[in-house]
DNA sequence: ATCATGATGTTCT
DNA sequence: GAACATCATGATG
């Protein structure tokens, strides 16, 4: 690793090129803490207006507003009650196309991403979108932020990319409209890739049959 | 290894 | 009110 930041340009592009060409670079969070950092190694793109599984397919509110912005910024959403999920926003300003990371693999500040993550293996650390999150210490502080600002807190520095022979492609994961877009993206192999999940709908908690 | 389920609260309708 | 781009845990093979 060189410590050169990925340019703009790289993510002012369409988003289902992006979101391959990403697999092998590292996404870096630096707190008080400390730094971490996560080579990439699953991601899902999602397109906007055109996308039913994208959270900007129906127009611009308060959450989604970044996803609108320029190219190179953080998306974080909240979600289930409980967990973070991070984006980076892709294609030029106006446009609402983002990559969701979905798992890396920790290849510095794992001490850091141990004391957020106690009950985590290694190799669990940063596997599924929520968990990188929490390894990184990503939440809602961290939406809108620049990732392409060299000495930024948080930073996409260049890596090994995936060997494209290893690139891999499927259905994206826990998701309801769209599902035959193959818009997930994984490296083939590799331990850190999460488990693929179906969506399943929740069933109500309460019923009341009786009295 | 797989499967089922409860936890939790924000967001949009 | 319903849905939600999930995770940890406990049961089972």
């Amino acid at each position: 690793m060189d410590g050169a930041v990925l340019s703009r340009e790289f993510f002012d592009g369409p988003v289902e090129e992006v979101a391959p060409a990403l697999l092998g670079h590292v996404i870096s969070h630096r707190t008080p803490e400390g730094e971490v950092a996560a080579r990439l190694t699953e991601v899902e793109a999602y397109a906007g207006p055109l996308d039913p599984a994208s959270h900007a397919y129906r127009g611009p509110t308060p959450r989604n507003e970044v996803m609108f912005g320029p190219p190179g910024h953080v998306y974080v959403y909240f979600t289930y009650g409980m967990h973070f999920c991070m984006n980076l926003v892709c294609g030029p300003d106006g446009t609402s196309m983002a990559v969701l990371l979905r798992a890396g693999e920790i290849i510095s500040g794992e001490d850091v991403a141990r004391a957020r993550r106690p009950r985590s293996t290694v190799r669990d650390l940063a596997r599924g979108p929520a968990r990188l999150c929490q390894a990184l210490g990503v939440a809602r502080e961290q939406n809108g932020l620049d990732v392409c600002a060299p000495g930024g807190a948080m930073t996409v520095l260049r890596g090994e990319p995936a060997d494209p022979a290893l690139i891999r492609n499927g259905p994206r994961t826990g998701v309801n409209g769209a599902k035959e877009i193959p818009w997930r993206f994984w490296i083939e192999g590799d331990p850190t890739v999460s488990p693929y999940r179906p969506h399943v709908p929740r069933q109500r908690r309460k019923i009341t049959t009786e009295g």
